[in-house]
DNA sequence: GTGAAAGCGCTAACAA
DNA sequence: TTGTTAGCGCTTTCAC
């Protein structure tokens, strides 16, 4: 280690690691160059094999390991694909990231997840760093852009968007949100409701395609005149007043199909207050199928994505851009289920009737 | 741009991006050198303002975008700390993410988020990840790291463990959990329950604080003798097989403490299948305080954890440690406080009743 | 205030 | 099969 101890002097007073051992150094230990190493960390298959374990044997004993911005740097390419995830608190999210993720792994890349916490200004700063390290591709999971941004950042780099709606010009893989919808309506519709009110879910490209599917779910079951779709948000607390507004009517309706779980969950919990019995006075559908609409005492019907098969298809998306350089659209739309579970039944016969 | 001909042509066949526009060719641009234009990018206070602004437009009309591993090579310091989170499907682990991201950045640090998908051996590969990666500092949120392998980490790199127990021999950013888990016992032996099982959440560092709460807290309340810790883990569907069990005995016990809200989410599941019902027969309390607890149907007593609090102080830690470049092993434990809701009341005073 | 020049640790021709 | 060499894009002395 004697030939290593100039540099270790010479950073005495750096706080951060500057000591790692280089290629250089295993070098000089396993007695060959610098490129020879290379060979080997990179696996190459044209060296001896005694070489090859002189080297190896260095590296451990040094404790050696590849730097990668410099790695990188002379590849001109990281490996590496970044995940945009709108915000990391939504399980949902979580398991889309997964599977994105593993599929990346599967193929040699890595994944540089960024968090946008729900705020597009930070989408913004997020894509940004991504460009700066040299993203080889984009997914967007749930993301805030609009049509205009997604644009522009499609002539850099390739990108996708998962799970946030079917209307822009990049890639997308989703679920048939507008089928979803349709899903859920069609599943009410068949117990008998006519009067179904939408609680929708804001300005997000998929409220909007659910919001579609909603009237033309109602269309398609001659129901149109019965059309009511209330401000609703995508966060459980977003409900309550949607729910309030619902039940000021002089005849309220005898169903809901609210934004996703959590708005449903937020409505339950209101017309709970209300003693308005579910399903019994009122039905309510969900969307997403998250671990939550399981949990026995929600039980909530609601609509399933395949949300592993989501983030791996993104990935394997991005992945064949990467190879082939195209740069085409592409528009993966996979297909939801609707869970029946506790929350729907046929409607109330008579006015809205209350606990209290 | 006839001056960047050369490059563009001879990379024409590369797929990804080589093409992006370097310091040297915004250095062209503006008519000056290479290291005025670096001075500039890092915002050094002495350039002159002409030049400042001649270099700021020519980049701006380029499109130029620093090389972020370039950047990192020279300087030989990445700006970065490294988050492994154990999962990204638990909401309780992303908003410790928030927080800790919040605060790197108030800094001018990235974040480096890596996911652990609860499996041991991909930890491992994320550290190794991030060791390459060259991050300042390691967040480990919710690790299943031994206590072996987290003491040869903390050599190598700043690291803290947050929410992940306290018991390791690395620096720690974590609720009380022992407090906790008595907070929970208290509350109950408070109403009046002695017959308090616990359900405990498996192998983890946290598991075994809030089992040890358990037990201290029987004692301190001089429950010793009916202290009973059934096998249970840290998912929903965990729950079913130790209910199953205490619910066989001749005369089960009055109330549950559980691991956190999701066993007890799965508990509430089992026992309203087995018909007794919460809290007239069983008092149950979770822990955590997610988003779940919270949902009316499920209305769970549980104990709170400043999760936001608790990533931005790891953040702090980390921070703290990689400027003054010690070493210092740290605990900071923040305060659980119990939330009381709705599935906690007196004991029963018969026999269990089932209603089904 | 500005520029020249020497690296950072690695890869990738090209020779040998 | 192995070594030599010239960068990758940036930062950072050190002169001027």
């Amino acid at each position: 280690m004697v030939y290593r101890a100039e540099r270790a002097m010479s950073s005495a007073t750096a706080t951060v690691a500057v000591n790692r051992p280089t290629m250089q150094d295993v070098a000089l230990r396993a007695g060959v160059s610098r490129a020879l190493v290379s060979l080997v960390m990179n696996k190459s298959p044209r060296v001896s094999d005694q070489k090859r374990r002189a080297v190896l044997r260095a590296a451990a004993e040094l404790g050696y390991r590849p730097n990668l911005p410099a790695r990188q740097l002379a590849r001109r390419r990281t490996h590496t694909i970044g995940v945009l995830v709108d915000n990391l608190r939504n399980p949902f999210f979580g398991e889309v990231v997964d599977g994105i993720e593993a599929e990346a792994a599967d193929n040699d890349y890595s994944v540089l997840i960024l968090n946008g916490r729900r705020e597009a200004q930070r989408e913004i700063e997020a894509v940004e760093t991504f460009l700066q390290a040299g993203v080889e591709a984009i997914a967007l999971v749930g993301t805030r852009f609009s049509a205009d941004e997604l644009d522009r950042l499609r002539v850099t780099t390739p990108c996708v968007v998962v799970a946030g709606g079917a209307s822009y010009s990049v890639s997308t893989v989703g679920t048939d949100d507008r089928l979803g919808a349709e899903l859920a309506v069609q599943h009410l519709a068949a117990l008998g409701h006519s009067r179904i009110s939408h609680l929708d879910g804001g300005r997000s490209a998929t409220a909007e395609q659910r919001s579609r599917g909603y009237r033309s779910g109602m269309k398609l079951a001659g129901l149109e005149q019965f059309i009511d779709v209330r401000g609703g948000g995508d966060q459980e607390a977003d409900a309550a007043e949607a729910i309030d507004e619902l039940l000021a009517v002089s005849d309220p309706p005898t169903a809901i199909f609210a934004f996703n779980d959590l708005l449903a969950a937020g409505a339950l919990n209101r017309l709970d207050e209300a003693g308005v019995p579910v399903p019994s006075a009122m039905s309510l559908v969900g969307f997403d199928n998250t671990f939550i609409s399981a949990l026995r005492h929600l039980s909530l019907t609601t609509i399933n994505q395949p949300t592993l098969a989501m983030g791996r298809l993104a990935a394997t998306t991005l992945l064949a851009q990467v190879s082939d350089g195209s740069r085409e659209l592409q528009r993966h739309t996979l297909q939801p289920e609707i869970v029946v579970r506790s929350t729907t039944c046929p409607p109330r016969t008579g006015p809205l009737t209350r606990t209290r």
